[in-house]
DNA sequence: TAAACCCAAATGGTCAGACCAATTTTAATG
DNA sequence: CATTAAAATTGGTCTGACCATTTGGGTTTA
């Protein structure tokens, strides 16, 4: 054979959209199709590479991604094994935007443990000034709200100004990069309706009554409602 | 378990630290050192490999895991940015460069506030493999500690492997920051007695047992027992 | 027989080099 | 100067090789 240098023959144009949505989306599927359950091992990389018909580069980029988001685990020499269950073949939901939903699932359950802590600090250890802020960011989000629907920017200085309030800066710089990470995912992938947050917008009154009489168990709750109100918001686009 | 003494089975020195690992915390330095902020675009990839020595298939499937976090955001024919700010060697965390005990105390309330819900989860989502990581680890800390007294590497480590069990990588990621932000003002102002986190070290067992149990509120009562243990004998500093 | 040992196969991890595809930059052109 | 075309840049994929660890089976040995 000739040396070297190999043609490299016309490849197969049916595809030239995004490999990686598609190989997510396959892998998703044949999941489905071997009935492998968490706890399983995947096939090995090599015969992925064979069954789904793209290299092992390919391959091992979308199992990386799972592996980061914790759905699977690999050990050298054993395998890859499944950790969380897969969905079968959901049908109108592309796997590449339940990933992103999955990034965000696990943004706000460390934001949940922040924010309701942090706000329970905050009932107690607000000062009145800081409870003025608070009213001035709630009557902003309300205006609003009453005027354009459900407003990002003004609900996000609403939580910072509690946060702010706990007497613990770090609580609000965390929250706040989380809340960042968040706004990316949102404006790149529109979770579907756009009205997330409609739902929590009446509980925010509940958190100003509560901060007002300095209550951090009810404060506690109150935000807890609100954040799994979003929670189950990605959720349930979760299938 | 008598030395059997073959020459591959005994192996144990230092290692158990995934080249991967290695990468992640290489890049990171190399942001921190670059001062590369999120917006700004990172080096491509071939000069990744360069400058940090890999292959260029390594440091794709580091960025890959990033991104699968959220953390970059890769434009074919453009670049890799950065989206969150980067963790390590803290250019970026504020707290310590300006503050000493005082914001130790305030690392620590949220670190606790973290750490107990991501070894709750732990306890129940951990799989067997990551169990035996944490078991190593737990070894590797009680023989540090034996024999050289309370050490702070071993036990970021131990508790790292922890919060790698718990399925969302934000909880190690964060705390890791927090842990980071603790090790500078440590190193900086020695707080009295090295032996800070010498009480609490009995009750890393207590830990183990727990996990091995799957008990998270064992878990989360230990946890946070081991903080406040940390968190008074700050306080006691402080005063 | 049962345990210990050894080795080959299986499998994930890394590397190198090439080529493809999208983007950005630069040069040429009118 | 604006437009367009070519070149350089950069992420995306493919192939094939080799390394490191684990697993399992066959062999030896107590």
């Amino acid at each position: 054979m000739s040396p070297s240098v190999t043609p490299h023959t016309e490849q197969d144009p049916k595809i030239s959209r995004t490999h990686d949505a598609r190989i997510l989306d396959d892998l998703a599927q044949l999941i489905a199709d071997e009935h492998i359950k968490p706890g399983d091992k995947l096939p090995p990389e090599r015969t992925l590479t064979a069954r789904l018909g793209v290299g092992r580069s390919t391959i091992r980029e979308a199992l990386t991604r799972w592996e980061a988001l914790g759905m699977v685990e690999r050990r050298q020499g054993s395998g890859t094994y499944l950790i969380t269950p897969i969905e079968p073949t959901s049908p109108h939901v592309p796997i590449a935007l339940k990933v992103e939903a999955e990034s965000l699932i696990r943004t706000i359950e460390v934001r949940k443990v922040l924010e309701c802590e942090a706000i329970a600090l905050a009932a107690v250890n607000r000062t009145e000034k800081q409870m003025d802020e608070i009213r001035n960011c709630w009557q902003t989000l309300k205006d609003a709200h009453e005027k354009f629907g459900p407003s990002h920017d003004e609900d996000v200085e609403f939580h910072s100004a509690i946060m702010r309030a706990s007497g613990n800066p770090l609580f609000n710089q965390i929250v706040n990069q989380l809340q960042e990470a968040m706004r990316v995912v949102y404006t790149r992938k529109p979770l579907g309706n756009e009205h997330i947050g409609d739902t929590s917008f009446p509980l925010h009154y509940d958190l100003l009554l509560a901060l007002e009489a300095k209550d951090p168990d009810a404060a506690r709750e109150t935000i807890k409602d609100i954040i799994e109100i979003t929670e189950n918001e990605v959720r349930e686009f979760l299938k």
